[in-house]
DNA sequence: TTGAAAGCGATACCAC
DNA sequence: GTGGTATCGCTTTCAA
C-alpha cells in the first residue's frame, strides 16, 4: 500500500486534523514528473495523442496515490458545456408516480451519459428559480411549467441551456412541453360518474399545500363535465387526516352528494373509509372514483374505481432532451403526455 | 422595453435560432462602460467598497438587459468554496417517509443557505459513486451509508466536503453518522408478535431490488428477536404485486404461521388483502404488523399494528450539517436516530 | 471611486 | 511523445 492515512488525536477539536489540500492535477503531474497536459491526456484517454505506456502507468500511479478527483466546475468552465440536465426536487408532496417518473428519467438519461441533478430549490418563485438554476449553466432544464414562465425559460436558454422542457397543462413559449391535462382527469373521472347515473357529484380538494396545481385543474374538469346537464358538482376540502375525513363523513347525509371524486387514490382510502366507518354502503350510498392507479386501490374493498394516468415513459423523454440538445434550433415539441382512462372496479 | 428579442423564422431547423452566446460579466462591464471588478462589486453588494450610486444603477441595468446570470462554476473555482449539500437521489423504491426526509432536510438546509442538490448516480456504486461526488467538490455530503465506504468517505474528504455524514445502521469511519437500527425495526416487530403469544413467526422479504439494505438487517433482528426462544422465523419472499401476495396467501394453511411481519405497511396491506380473501382472520388466523406508521395502515381494517420509525428532523440534521462544516476538524457525531416504537392496534 | 491584473483547475493548441 | 501556455468566468488585492 503506498500511502497509508494517519489518524492524528486531536485534542484541540477546533483544528482541522490534516488540513492537506485538495489535489489538483498539477500534483499528480509534479508527482509523476511530467507536465499538466500529459495527466490530462492520460487521464481523458485523449486518442489524439499517443502517450508511452510507462508514461500513462506513472500518471495514473500518481494520481491514484493522491486521491486525484477532477474539479468539475474547472472542466465545465473550460469545456464551455457540461452534461448536467437539471430538475427542480419535488416538493413533499410528490405522490409515488413522480417519483418513479423521474428515477426512470434518470435512468435513461445515465444511459445517454446525461448526469441528472435534482435542485432542491425551497421557497424559489418563478424567475428567481430560473435564475438559480442558471447559475450551474446545465445543458437542459426538466421542470412543472408552474414553477416556469416564459421569462424563466428565455433566462435559461440565455445562459446556455440547450433544452428545456416543462411538465404541465399548457405549453410555455419557447420550451418543450410534455402537456399533462390534468382537467381531463377530472373530467373523465366525473363524467363517469354521470353516466353511471349519479348526479349530485363531490369532488374532493386536498387541503394540503402545494397540490394547488393538479387539484384546481382536476375540480375545473370536474365542472365542465357536468356543465350544461341537470347535475352538480360541489367542492368538497380535505385535510389528508382521519379526523377531517370522519368529519366530512359525518355530514355526508346533509350534503345530499351520490358519488365523490376523491382528487387521487389516496384521499379515496382515507374518505372511502369514513364513509364505511359511517355505515354508508359503497357504491351504493355513494359511489367513489380515486386517480392516479395506485396498488393500493386494487386493495381495498369494494375495489376502487380509478383514473389511470399514463406518465411519459423515461426512455422516450430522455430521448426527446437529447434531441433538443444536438439540435436547440429546432421548433419546440408538444407532447400529450397524460393518457387519463377510467379504470372501472367495483367502488362506482 | 431596453431589449427586443425578436423571434426569427427558422426554415432550416438544424440552425440555431439565435446562437447569441452566453452573457458574461465582462459583458455587463462593457455595456455599462466600467470595469469588471466593478461589476461584481455591484452586483455582490461587496460592502467594503463603496460604488456611486449612479454607477451601481447602470451596472444592474446592463445586467438586467443583457440577462446576465453569474456562472456558478467560476465564482466556485475562484472562491475555492461551495455552498452545496450534496445527496443521491433516492431510488424509486425510497418511500413517503424518506421523501418527506429529504424535503424536511432541503427546506432546513436552504434556511442555513446551503443549496441541496440531489445526485442522480444511476447504477453508480460505492466508490465510483464518490469519486462522481467528488467532482462537484460539495461542501458537505450526506449519504446513506450503504453506498459509501470508508474510502469513499476519504475520497469526498480528500477532495474538500468538509462534512460527510452517513445515514444506515452502522457507522462509517470517518463520517458523521445517524445510527438507524434497521435490525431493532424487525427485533421490535417479532418481540412483539412473540409477546402477543405467536410461536411461528413468518417475515415478508420484498422480491423488488434495492430493498435489501433494509430488508436483510430487518429479517435478522426478526431471528435475533425469536433467538433461543421455542418460536420460530420462517423467511417469505414476496413481490410487490396482487398475484405473488394470493400465492402466499394460498398457501398459508400449509406453511402453518400463526403471525407475520411484513417488512413495512404497504407490503401489509397487500398480504392482509390477499389472507382475508383467502378466507382467513385476522389477527385470529394469522397476526399481521407492519412498518413504517403511514396513514394507510390505520385506515386497514383490522387496524394495522406497526412499527413506528422516528427519522431526525430536518432541522436537527441541518445544524448538524453546518457545524461540521464550521468545524471539520472536530470528532464524528454518532446520533440514534430511528426511534422503532411499536404501535399496537387490532392486527395482531 | 474605479481599474488592471493575478489566479482558481482543467484542457487543447502549437512547438519542440 | 511531451511540455509550455492561453483560456474559460469570476473575485479580490493593490494601485491609481
Amino acid at each position: 500500500m503506498p500511502y497509508v492515512m494517519v489518524q492524528i488525536p486531536n485534542p484541540s477539536a477546533s483544528e482541522s486534523p490534516l488540513p492537506r489540500s485538495v489535489p489538483t492535477s498539477a500534483d499528480v503531474a509534479r508527482l509523476a514528473g511530467v507536465s499538466r497536459a500529459t495527466v490530462s491526456y492520460v487521464l481523458n484517454n485523449t486518442d489524439a495523442v499517443r502517450i508511452s505506456e510507462p508514461t500513462r502507468r506513472r500518471v495514473r500511479e500518481a494520481a491514484r496515490e493522491l486521491g486525484y478527483v477532477p474539479h468539475a466546475a474547472a472542466r465545465s468552465l473550460r469545456a464551455g458545456y457540461s452534461r448536467m440536465v437539471l430538475t427542480p426536487a419535488p416538493s413533499f408532496a410528490a405522490g409515488p408516480l413522480y417519483t418513479r417518473f423521474l428515477s426512470e428519467l434518470q435512468w435513461a438519461l445515465g444511459r445517454l451519459d446525461y448526469t441528472v441533478v435534482q435542485y432542491g430549490s425551497v421557497g424559489l418563485r418563478g424567475d428567481e428559480a430560473a435564475r438559480a438554476w442558471a447559475e450551474l449553466r446545465p445543458v437542459a432544464v426538466l421542470a412543472p411549467g408552474s414553477d416556469l414562465g416564459p421569462q424563466g425559460v428565455e433566462v435559461l436558454k440565455r445562459s446556455g441551456a440547450r433544452a428545456v422542457v416543462t411538465l404541465g397543462p399548457e405549453a410555455v413559449e419557447g420550451a418543450h412541453a410534455l402537456l399533462a391535462d390534468q382537467e381531463r382527469v377530472g373530467r373523465s373521472a366525473v363524467r363517469h360518474l354521470y353516466d353511471r347515473g349519479r348526479r349530485r357529484i363531490g369532488v374532493v380538494v386536498p387541503a394540503e399545500e402545494g397540490l394547488d396545481a393538479f387539484s384546481a385543474p382536476r375540480l375545473a374538469g370536474a365542472r365542465r363535465a357536468v356543465h350544461g346537464t341537470d347535475a352538480a358538482v360541489t367542492e368538497l376540502p380535505l385535510a389528508y387526516e382521519e379526523r377531517d375525513a370522519a368529519r366530512l363523513a359525518a355530514r355526508w347525509a346533509s350534503l345530499g352528494l351520490d358519488a365523490v371524486f376523491t382528487y387521487n387514490d389516496e384521499y379515496a382510502m382515507l374518505l372511502m373509509r369514513a364513509l364505511q366507518d359511517e355505515g354508508l354502503a359503497i357504491p351504493g350510498d355513494a359511489a367513489v372514483i380515486g386517480a392516479d392507479d395506485l396498488m393500493l386501490g386494487r386493495l381495498l374493498r369494494p375495489r376502487l374505481s380509478t383514473v389511470h394516468l399514463e406518465l411519459p415513459s423515461g426512455r422516450d423523454l430522455a430521448a426527446l432532451v437529447d434531441r433538443a440538445v444536438h439540435d436547440p434550433g429546432a421548433a419546440p415539441e408538444r407532447h400529450k403526455v397524460l393518457g387519463a382512462a377510467v379504470v372501472h372496479r367495483e367502488s362506482s
